[in-house]
RNA sequence: GCCGGAUUAGCUCAGUGGUAGAGCAGCGGUUUUGUAAACCGUUGGUCGGGAGUUCAAAUCUCUCAUCCGGCACCA
């Protein structure tokens, strides 16, 4: 017998083996009809399971949040029999839910388009109407291997093999057409519903593996309700529309060209928006002892030999070409710890300057794939909010504690508190003994623990000089991009020669600590223009107000508002255009300048301005002084407004 | 880098082998206007670059570049 407990606290006995289907039939015929699964402790299993020990049974139907996985795992599985109905010969591979939906990777010579969409849904909706039940066996893997080879699907077979050796081999059918699946499942196709959509096609490597063939990958969204999916696909329109690509070409942020991939144009309101950023990261890190700096953009090849950054990455470092006069080769800055390194190392160092932090806005350059350029988000020639401080082996955990912090606290006056922490520790292609990283690794951590907050273990991910913090960001597309890091190098200062005097009269190396806040200034702002969907708050935005006239009889006093405004420090422009008001609060509303000062005979006869705020659709008339100050007030970056109040 | 798609006026896009188009923007006029598009006129293109097929190519083929969606990569 097995004791189960209810969702209500009841508790029953039943056989030991009986299925989960039984209870619910027994239940009500009703409640077995709706239910598509069921959750023993918490743990989602197959109806159809049966049950072999005492436990909290719940049953789920397709409207339980738990369930949105099984749809669209289901309907994986209906996408592979779709198309491998249509395509006979096509082989499968794997096919898991992902955040938003599911995907089926398939190995077919001839590609996937999305044109091929509506005949795949139409055969997905023939197969969900048949309403066939889903149902599991367990193979022996010599039977399963047999079956798939004889079937010609070879992947299926290199996949038993990777599957442990303690763990069953479940095969689910769905009629006649089976799948090696780990489950679970609902009880039928039909329970998948209609509430579907293939989103789109994309080539992908078998495992992951760039040395592997590629394969087709169909991606595909379900939900229970058709109104859920159609929410989101709103969303996606919606965060379309705050694209940081679009937007910056739309405000006239920045272009790219042909000639300069992966390199921004910033235009006078892009790079007016970027200048903010850096003005506030200077600010910021000044506050905490650090000093700006500048390094050479070029420099000899060979240093970058001995840092172990062209053995790592000689492929995606631009170099110099060699010339009569001079048959050194340069390469241009891919980092700049480097440069920071000789700065440190010129002059002897004593212990009581430790800390030494080293900060600069040092432009690099990288030759990423060319497929993983991407707007600002991923390009070439990016500027660091760079720094690196030299410290002693007793220091790094506190320091980069203090390095957590302050990134911390920068993201939340951009609003950002949902951050994703990601530690990495040693990956295989590295520089430097173990005992050295297990000392990194184990500082590291400890700093990690005492920030208090959330983190992931990004397994063989750290820098090829030391295990780093991430701190990502998500962007409107639901993108991950990493910002901030800080990273313990224990390797490059010895590797370059720095040391410091010790209260012994010894020289020691120091440790280093890698630091970058936005991390790149050029992605940060793309994830800031969409972050703020291009409505940026006053201290940010490229241009803070319009002065606008009604008729031209205003011009004198509207030219005496824009030149009181400028010397106030307001970013303001001048619209003395012969259009109607109109036109203008349109245009000025598209542009997205967060204030609009409208001049009209009696404003200019009373020395007041007409405010219309972006977003809103009235306006307020204030005196003119009092309505600069207050947008002056208003223009304030927060850290300043803090050290105001401080003062 | 790999798979697929795209590239036509500043922007958004139409044009499937036979004389390159529209809207918006721009420019020139008229209009002096009260909070999200006044009216009239008009400029603008080696159809991404190169090669080929053809009497004839924006359109078909090849190739290169860039961009887009994924994958791989990301010091």
């Amino acid at each position: 017998m097995v004791a189960l407990t209810f969702p209500d606290g009841a508790r029953r006995e039943f056989a030991s083996g009986t299925t989960g289907l039984d209870i619910a039939k027994g239940i009500s015929p009703s409640l077995a009809k709706r239910t598509v699964a069921m959750a023993l402790d918490g743990t989602v299993v197959d109806l159809a399971d049966p049950i072999e020990r005492d436990a909290k049974i719940e049953f789920l139907t397709r409207d339980d949040p738990r369930a949105l996985e099984l749809i669209r795992h289901d309907a994986a599985h209906v996408l592979a029999e779709a198309v491998q109905t249509l395509w006979p010969g096509t082989q499968v591979t794997i096919g898991p839910v992902i955040e938003n939906g599911f995907y089926y990777d398939f190995a077919r010579n001839e590609p996937f388009t999305p044109e091929d969409f509506p005949a795949i849904e139409k055969k997905m909706r023939e197969i969900i109407a048949r309403d066939k039940p889903f149902t599991k066996k367990v193979w022996s893997r010599d039977e399963t291997k047999k079956v798939f080879r004889d079937k010609g699907e070879n992947f299926k077979v290199e996949l038993v093999d990777t599957i442990p050796g303690n763990e069953p081999i479940k095969i689910y059918n769905q009629g006649d057409w089976f799948d090696l699946c780990r489950g679970p499942h609902m009880t039928s196709t039909g329970k998948v519903g209609s509430a579907f959509k293939l989103m789109k096609v994309a080539g992908a490597y078998w495992r992951g593996d760039s040395k592997n063939p590629m394969l087709t990958r169909i991606y595909g969204t379900a939900y229970a309700k058709q109104e859920e999916l159609d929410a989101y696909i709103k969303q996606i329109e919606e965060a379309e529309k705050r694209d940081h690509r679009r937007l910056g070409r739309e405000m006239n942020l920045f272009h790219f060209q042909e000639e300069a991939p992966g390199s921004v144009f910033w235009h006078p309101h892009g790079w007016t928006l970027f200048q903010q950023l850096e003005g506030y990261i200077r600010r910021r890190q000044q506050a905490t002892g650090f000093v700006e700096v500048n390094s050479p953009q070029l420099m000899d090849r060979e240093l970058w030999v001995t840092t172990g950054h062209i053995p790592t990455y000689n492929d995606m470092m631009f170099l110099t070409a060699e010339r009569k006069e001079d048959t050194r080769v340069y390469a241009i800055k891919p980092m700049n710890c480097p440069g920071h390194v000789q700065i440190f190392k010129n002059g002897l160092r004593s212990y009581r300057e430790l800390p030494v932090k080293i900060a600069e806005f040092g432009k690099v350059h990288r030759f990423e794939p060319s497929g993983a350029l991407h707007g600002l988000m991923r390009v070439r020639a990016f500027t660091q909010d760079d720094a690196h401080i030299f410290i002693t082996e007793s220091q790094i955990a506190e320091e980069t504690l203090k390095v957590n912090n302050q990134i911390l606290s920068i993201y939340e006056d951009f609003g950002f508190t949902d951050v994703r922490i990601k530690f990495s520790d040693r990956p295989e292609k590295r520089i430097g003994e173990d005992a050295v990283w297990d000392k990194a690794e184990a500082a590291l951590m400890a700093a990690l623990k005492a920030s208090g907050r959330p983190w992931t273990h990004n397994k063989g991910e750290g820098a090829f000089y030391g295990p780093k913090l991430e701190y990502v960001l998500r962007d409107a597309i639901g993108r991950d991009w990493q910002c901030g890091t800080v990273q313990v190098d224990l390797n490059l200062p010895g590797r370059l020669g720095a040391f410091y005097i010790d209260d012994h009269s010894n020289k020691i190396t120091p440790v280093m600590l890698h630091r970058a806040m936005f991390g790149s200034l050029e992605r940060f702002t793309g994830i800031l223009i969409e972050h703020y969907a291009g409505h940026f708050p006053l201290w940010l935005s490229p241009l803070q107000a319009v002065v606008a006239t009604i008729t031209s009889d205003t011009d004198d006093y509207a030219r005496e508002v824009l030149s009181l405004a400028r010397r106030m420090g307001l970013r303001a422009d001048l619209d003395l255009r012969n259009e109607k008001i109109n036109y203008k609060v349109r245009e000025h509303s598209l542009a997205k300048v967060p204030a609009l000062l409208v001049i009209g005979k009696k404003e200019a006869a009373e020395r007041t301005v007409s405010i219309r705020r972006l977003g809103s659709e009235g306006q307020t008339v204030m005196g003119l002084d009092a309505a600069l100050k207050m947008l002056a007030d208003e223009a304030v970056a927060p850290d300043v407004k803090r050290m105001q109040l401080a003062a």
